[in-house]
DNA sequence: GTCTATAGGATGATAGAC
DNA sequence: GTCTATCATCCTATAGAC
């Protein structure tokens, strides 16, 4: 039995996540969910506590996905691992990392902090591999994997898809 | 004399570029361009036309830099101007810049096309200094111009500043 | 061109019944 | 937990006077 929270939840995510927060309202949302409108007020006592507990929801998914890449021991895996990242999420996640891309830009709700151990983890393996410019090259390549995203999220990933080989074989990984 | 329509879109475009185009109301944009919100709707008909003449205006701005890219006969000097190009955006432009970023993930507004001439002029400028896949190197430095402009709005310009000299250094121009 | 006033509807949020 | 009814406020847009 699916709980109502759980649809309201679910219906929010995907209307947050393809037209903002402003562009949607709390109306819209009951709609979607099949539920009333009080119900949202009573379960996250305003619609900024319905953005923070998907939001919740999101950090916890995305540690999942670092925690790969920082636990890592191997600098060339390291490198691997950030590659192909943007490639391997999965479609039931989509929602949630579109989200990220939109909320930065309209709330403008950075998520650095959360990418500074990575950046670390990035310079530690270029520097393991011998560049010369480690922290450069890490920033570069974190860069890159954002903006790669942000391709996938609005044209596709088949549209990336040649990037990640290049990449690959430009860092020898 | 400054006219009152010119008000309304200095107001508009920054309030636009700050908060997003549904994060603003026309009573807003009234109240700080000091003007009556019944001539918002006499000048630009509704709020989305308000936009489509700030857009109207970006999208000139905007020709303007990338006419000095694909004019450039000298392949280094277009890699040279691509890479300093996020660097050298003036102040005055800053709002009609972020403006673009916001809306590209508040109401998907795309601007690819835009970009097209400015991939196929890479594309070309990679090809003549000898590169064996100009195509993607393309593709990858116009991502890296992206999330560095990113960042740049964001976080400043100069938390980006070594990122020019680097890429200038990788790329030899 | 510009302002004031206002219509008509949507929005976020609450109260009370079940 | 859930729904219906409702409120005060805000929103886009229009009408009419100056």
């Amino acid at each position: 039995m699916i709980e109502r929270k759980d649809k309201i939840l679910t219906a929010a995510l995907e209307l947050f996540a393809n037209h903002g927060y402003n562009g949607v309202s709390t109306n819209k949302i009951a709609k979607a969910a099949g539920v009333s409108e009080g119900l949202i007020f009573r379960h996250f006592k305003n619609k900024q506590g319905l953005l923070d507990a998907i939001l919740g929801q999101a950090f916890e998914k995305a540690a999942v996905l670092y925690a790969h890449i920082i636990t890592e021991q191997d600098p060339k895996q390291v490198l691997y691992k950030t590659i192909t990242l943007p490639f391997s999420v999965e479609k039931s996640e989509y929602y949630f990392w579109k989200l990220q891309f939109k909320l930065k830009w309209e709330l403008e709700i950075s998520g650095k902090e959360k990418m500074q151990p990575l950046l670390d983890k990035l310079n530690w393996a270029f520097g393991e591999l011998g560049y010369t410019h480690p922290r450069e090259e890490a920033e570069l390549l974190q860069h890159l994997t954002e903006s790669i995203s942000s391709g996938i999220l609005k044209d596709g990933m088949e549209t990336q898809q040649h990037l990640k080989e290049f990449l690959l074989a430009k860092y020898k990984v």
